[in-house]
DNA sequence: GTAAACCTTGACACCGGTGTCAGGGCCAGC
DNA sequence: GCTGGCCCTGACACCGGTGTCAAGGTTTAC
């Protein structure tokens, strides 16, 4: 298939493909006529890349999960890579989300002193 | 005081100081040779603005917090559009912890999962 | 009188993924 | 053979606050 039709297979743009294309980590046999062409294969990858970065990944750290792809695994994640991709982000998650709480609490409470001088 | 030393004292740089300007949050006096002059009273409201963009306002946000402060009250969160901005800031943390601890949770479940499946 | 430290404005760079445009080639259907 | 739709590459814009540089004027301390 072409890129506009891996696109919308993908979800996602013909654009961020050849962005995806110009970091390495997809790339596309050439037709005569010098057009993209992809497989079913290349479609997975993409779909692997798309649902990281929707749960906030970077396009750098999907790069172990879709070489895990490539190597012939069945899913992206089961490779050391991937592994401890998970583990970094999920710490940073989890402090991104305590910092969160943090302000959260002290907005909270600035926002009751607020309101009781303003009264 | 000049900028630098209103910089030093409120714990930023003269480079944002001027931003700051530019976008209409605070505005300076200016001597003889054009050099901005600042009295007390800018350094309480470039604190304001300070401490509010460190727990991640933006500086639009800031806005009507400075405008509170300038009318003559003595803090800048007791006017009704400080509250509003402070409502409306809470409510966004809120929705980004939740989505931040839904994406931990599937984070979660699949490095749970890649870790059986990779044995 | 001179060097260092400060100030001025204006401008470019950054980050990261995407939209979008320009200027051009390719192809299928009519 | 023409039109519309797809493709190509290259490039600029965005966001938002800050760093940093250039090229110049001022003040301060020695």
């Amino acid at each position: 298939m072409r890129i506009g039709e891996l696109a919308e297979r993908a979800g996602t743009s013909a654009r961020s493909l050849r962005y995806y294309e110009a970091h390495g980590l997809i790339e596309a046999r050439r037709g005569a006529n010098g057009y993209r062409e992809y497989d079913e294969s290349d479609l997975r990858l993409v779909r692997e890349i798309r649902s990281l970065l929707d749960i906030g990944f970077a396009l750098e750290e999907t790069r172990p999960f879709v070489d895990c792809l490539r190597a012939g695994n069945d899913t992206g994640s089961v490779c050391p890579g991937s592994i401890a991709v998970y583990r970094h982000k999920l710490a940073e998650l989890n402090g991104c989300i305590s910092r969160l709480e943090a302000v959260r609490d002290r907005l909270r409470g600035e926002l009751a002193e607020a309101i009781t001088q303003a009264g």
